[in-house]
DNA sequence: TTATCTTACTTGTATATACAAGTGCAAATA
DNA sequence: TATTTGCACTTGTATATACAAGTAAGATAA
């Protein structure tokens, strides 16, 4: 599979969010502004402005007319509910996962409330459970649901304190692109309460999510317990 | 106050969201092609793009090289997730507002574990608390506190079944531009059971927002009590 | 001193243009 | 018939340019 360049704009829009993301810039902190970064990296205003655009989009900055670009700092917190998938949202230092239900195929006909087409029906699925520990605290839970197409020797990869979006952006070249959610508040069940250690009656958060990827018509699915006793979700919108 | 005209793109962007959101458009159906639209609009690619790009930042279209733009149809459920406020994000008709405690000038030193300044704590906020029905059903109750800066009658005004964003943008022309939550899933309280008639151990969602605005270091914020009992919350990311 | 104007910067909006690359279909070819 | 090729369409990327409008600070004038 060929696998191409980033154009420019992207490119720029990556190294300024590096530099955010450690801590180059600091919230309050000025960008260079449109004129300068054109001259530094060779490009022109409106490609500049294009990665500066996906910065204010994703929360890193905010713009001002007359001022300049603002740094916003990294979204903080466990940012499930925007892009990015757990592993990088919290840090991989914080997290270890268990699989509870080893990656299998199994048939399916929905996926947590979201329509699946017929062809993703016939497939069948890859299905997975995995429980997700934040500081050696247990605090997701969740069932994840793919599409069994064209993924060879997903199943057997190991998935023990690894990213699912990192080996399907390494290994097949998916990115996931964005997706919808539902969230609602439940009290846990038994097997929940087990695998939190958790009372009854304890409330929990559950999102059913579909993500969609830079593969054309290929989604998958996952349903994604949460005990926000000690961490709560959060998000920019 | 002087009311500067909308740019282009901008007018362009809220005629095809009208178009996708009354129906004309349906999910599945292409919008006419740039090229289409300049002609039409007498307008050039790239303001045409900037106006695509914003419905496609809200999920309205997904766009596909050779392909052109696919209608999604309007973000569903309740949206409160996204920018819009409830009422915009579920529709008028359905939702009714009672008033609880009615808007009235109050200290405070904190807003939901938001930061705020010195000067914010010195004037005070406006504190009002709303339960907001479903088609007779309650499903949200919130509590919002704005900074008491230059917003002159606004205790006065009736917020039954009125839209707060409706009522910021219109007489005081401040729009919403985005924002920060938190979102957990706790168990009613004795004053939420009684608003919701819920039994104990009842789980409840919570949300504490902070809505940041287009006047500059305006930023104002609420706490959501969600029954999700029979809505879930629905969003993009 | 105080108030106003100018200036130099910033981002915002808009046009015009060019070529790359993905999609789908029809025509040409084996 | 089946396959390939080419074409016409779509969006994606990038450049070059111009002026509008917000911001801040220094120069100028009252």
């Amino acid at each position: 599979m060929v696998i191409k360049e980033s154009p420019q704009y992207r490119k720029l829009y990556e190294k300024l969010r590096k530099l955010i993301e450690d801590g180059s810039y600091k919230r309050g902190d000025f960008l260079p502004s449109e004129n300068e970064l054109c001259a530094a990296h060779h490009l022109t205003r409106p490609t500049v402005r294009n990665a500066l655009y996906m910065l204010v989009n994703e929360g890193f900055i905010i713009r001002q007319q007359g001022k300049g670009s603002i740094v916003q700092g990294k979204p903080k917190g466990i940012g499930i509910l925007s892009l990015t998938g757990t592993t990088s949202a919290i840090g991989q230092d914080k997290l270890t996962t268990h699989i509870i239900v080893k990656p299998q195929i199994r048939s399916w006909d929905y996926a947590f409330g979201f329509n699946i087409t017929d062809m993703e029906k016939s497939v069948g699925c890859i299905y997975l459970e995995r429980l997700r520990l934040i500081n050696k605290v247990p605090v997701f839970y969740d069932i994840t649901m793919i599409p069994n197409l064209n993924l060879p020797r997903f199943t057997s990869r190991t998935f023990e304190n690894r990213s699912l979006f990192e080996i399907l952006r390494k290994h097949y070249h998916i990115q996931v692109k964005g997706g919808e959610q539902k969230i609602l508040a439940i009290t846990a069940d038994e097997k929940i309460r087990e695998h939190f250690g958790v009372r009854k009656n304890h409330p929990i958060l559950r999102l059913d999510r579909k993500m969609e990827t830079s593969r054309t018509g290929f989604s998958f699915y996952s349903q994604v317990f949460c005990n926000t006793e000690d961490y709560s979700l959060i998000g920019r919108f």
